[in-house]
DNA sequence: TACTAAACGAGACGGTACGTCCCGTCTTCGG
DNA sequence: CCGAAGACGGGACGTACCGTCTCGTTTAGTA
C-alpha cells in the first residue's frame, strides 16, 4: 500500500512527512465522498490535506493509484468469525462486504478503478494486491473452515479447490456488486438469504464438474 | 434508445439528421475501442463522425449518456435460442454475455458508466432502460421456458417468482462481470459449466427461501 | 439606407415584409442601448424584431451594416437652423450633435463601426454615404450662409473653400466626438462656447494657408 | 501598463515570466496588423507567443485590456522637441500622431478600445492611464514652452488653463483622429498648415471666453 | 380560382472562439 | 533535500454565435 517505490540508501536532506501520507488518503476519501470520482481532482485533494500538489504526485503517479491506495484501507475491516456453520458466515461477510459497497467513497470509487484498470496493467495489479487477495482470502477461510466443521467434504484434488473457490469468489463479489450498484437494489436480509441459499445447494454440484 | 426526451408537438424547423445520430453513435464505439473510455473526448467523436461538436451535445448532455446508448445496442445481440435443456441454455447465455464483455468499447465502457451512475440519478435510469432491463428479460423467458420443460416447479408465488428471477440476475450477470473484469480471468467453457451446475444445483434451495 | 442592392425584374412571389425592415432596425437600437455594440448578437435582434435570423441575413450582409443603418437614421435629426450669427450656428450644430452622441445606442456604436471600417472598405463607404456626408452638409450650409451674412469673406478658390469646409469640419465633429468618448468629459455650453471661439477666431487664418 | 493589480505581500510561489509578457504584446501587435482587431483572438496570440492561454487569461482579463496595453507602448515614441515656434512644435507633433495612426496596429485597434470603453469604466481608466493622458502631457508641455517664449500670455487662472489645455487637447487629438480614420483622407503637410493656423489663430480667443 | 415562386418562422447544421478547469511539470523561496 | 506556493504549456470542456441549410407554411401576383 505503500507509495515509496525506492528510497536511495544515504537518506540525507529533508525527510519525507509521514504525516502527510495519511492525511492525504484521509482527505482523498472525503474528497471521495463530497464529490464522487469523476468530479474529484488532485489540486483539491492536495488543498484538503493542506500540502502541495508536488507532494501528492511524489507519492503517487496518478489520481486512480491515490485512490485505490485510499479505499484499500477500508477493505481491512472485513472478517470471517466463525458464526457455526457454512450458511451463516456466508450471511455474515455478504451483508458485511455490502454495507461497505453502501460507503459512498466505495460506492463511488470502486467501479471507476476497475474500469480504469481495463486499460492499466499496472493499475489492474494494484487493484488485485490491495483489494481483490484481500477478499478473497475470506472465501478460502470460509472453506476450509466449512471442510474442517465436516459441511464440506474434503477435496484433495488442488485444481478443483482453486477452481471452485475463484467460482465462489466471483459470484459472492460480483453478485453483491452487481445487486448493489448495477440493479442498484437493497441487498437487504432476504436477498442475502436467498444467495446464501443458493450457493450452498450448488455448492456440491460445482464441485463435481471437470 | 433515442436521444430527444420530450419531442415538441407542431414539429417546426429543419428536423434532426437521423445519419448523424448513427456517424455519432458508430464513431463512439470507434473511439471506445481506439482510446479507451477515460481518453474520449466529445471533440474526437465529433470528428470522427464528422459533425460539429454542438450537435452531439444537441443530442446527449454528457459523455455518459452518449457512451450508454452508443454501447446499448450491442446488448441487442445477447438471444436466448431453446437448446432443450436449463442447463444448456444458462451456459449458452453465459458465454454469449462473456464474448460481450470481451470486446473492447463493452469492457471499457460498462463499469465506467456505472460507476457515473452511483451519482447521477438520469443516468442510473438511462443504464437500466438502455441495457439492465433487455438482460434481465433474458432470465425471465429461461425461467418460464424451465418451468414448461419441467425442469423447475411451477411456482405460483409472483413475489418469489420475482425475487429469484432478481438473483439470478444479479448473480450470473454479476458472475461474469466480476470474473472478467475484476479477477480479469477468462471466462472459459471450464468456469462456465461449473457456474451453471451451481445455479441448477442451487436454485431449488433459493426458491424455498422466504 | 435600403438594403436590396439588386431586385430582379419580373418581381414574382411573396415580396418583402416592410414592416420587418423597420422593426428590425428598432429592434437593433434596443439591443443597442440594452447590450451595446459588443454584446449585441444578430439572433438576439431577430428574436426583439419577431422575424426569423434568415430574414436578417436576407438584407444585410452582416451585424456592421444593419448597425450603421439603424443608427443613421437618427443623424437626420441634425438640422442648421439659422440663429443669425455663426457663431450661433456652430454652437447650436455642436450641441446637438453633442447630445446625439450621448444617446447610448450612438455612443456605443459609431466608434465600433468606425473600427469595423478600417478594415472593410463596403462598410466605408456605407458609413461615408449614411452618416458622414449627412454631417458634412451642415458645415457647408453654415459656411455658406455666413458668407451671405458678410461674416466670411467670399472666397472664390473652389480648391481652398473645399480643404478649409473639409478642415473645419474634422475639427469640429472630431473633437466632439474626442471629447464625449476618449476623454469622457461633458460637452457643456462653456466647454462648446470655446470651441466655437477658438473656430470663429482662427478661421481667417485657416483659409490664408495654402 | 503592468498587469497584476493587486500583488499578495508574500510574494511566494514561482515568480511569472517576464518574457511571456513581452512575447504577449508583441504577438498582439503582430496579430493586430495581421488580422486586425475584430479578427484579432486569443488563442491565436497565445499561438504567436509561444505560450499557453491560460497564461495570457491570468495577465490580463479580456482581449480589450491586452490590447490596450499592446497598443500603449507606442504611444510613448510622441515627442515634443522644441522647434523654435509654437507653430512648429503644432505641427510637428501633428504629424507624429497622425503617422502613428497609420501604423495599421493602432488604426485598427484605438477606435475599437474606445468604442468598448463606452460600457465598461475599468477599460476606460486603463485607456485614460495607458493612453489619453500620455498624449495630453504633450499639450501642456507645447502650451507652457509658448508661454517661456512670449507666444502666449501668461494666464494665471488655473481654471482656464485647465479648461483650454482640454479644449486643445481635444481639438487637435480628435481633428486628427477624425480625419484619419473616419473621413479617411491623408493626414499631409498642407492639412496640417491649416489645422495649425486655425489653432494658433484662434488661441487667444478660446482663452477670453468664460 | 388555382398556380407559382419567393419570403417567411423555426430550428438544425458545421464551425470558430470563448473563458474555465484540471492536468502534470517547473521554478522560486524558506525551513 | 523537502515542501508550499503558484506559474507554466497543454488539452478538453460546455457554451455562445456565426452564417448557412432545410423544412413546412404563408402570401402576393399572375395565369
Amino acid at each position: 500500500m505503500c507509495s515509496s517505490a525506492t528510497p536511495r540508501g544515504p537518506r540525507t536532506g529533508r525527510p519525507r512527512s509521514a504525516e502527510a501520507d495519511e492525511a492525504i488518503l484521509e482527505a482523498t476519501r472525503a474528497a471521495l465522498v463530497e464529490l464522487g470520482w469523476s468530479k474529484l481532482t488532485m489540486g483539491d485533494v492536495a488543498g484538503r490535506a493542506g500540502v502541495a500538489k508536488t507532494t501528492l504526485y511524489r507519492r503517487w503517479a496518478n489520481k486512480n493509484e491515490l485512490v485505490v491506495d485510499a479505499v484499500a484501507v477500508l477493505f481491512d475491516e472485513l472478517e470471517l468469525p466463525d458464526l457455526g456453520s457454512l450458511r451463516a458466515d456466508i450471511e455474515h461477510v455478504v451483508l458485511q462486504f455490502a454495507s461497505l459497497l453502501q460507503r459512498p467513497e466505495t460506492k463511488t470509487a470502486l467501479m471507476a478503478v476497475v474500469a480504469e484498470s481495463t486499460r492499466d496493467e499496472p493499475l489492474r495489479e494494484r487493484i488485485r494486491g490491495s483489494i481483490v487477495d484481500r477478499q478473497k482470502r475470506l472465501v478460502l477461510d470460509g472453506r476450509r473452515r466449512a471442510q474442517e466443521r465436516g459441511e464440506l467434504p474434503a477435496e484433495h484434488d488442488p485444481v478443483t479447490v482453486d477452481a471452485v473457490d475463484d467460482l465462489i469468489f466471483d459470484v459472492v463479489a460480483g453478485a453483491v456488486v452487481h445487486r448493489a450498484l448495477v440493479s442498484a437494489e437493497p441487498v437487504d436480509a432476504a436477498w442475502v438469504a436467498r444467495l446464501s441459499a443458493l450457493l450452498v445447494g450448488g455448492l456440491g454440484a460445482a464441485a463435481t464438474v471437470g
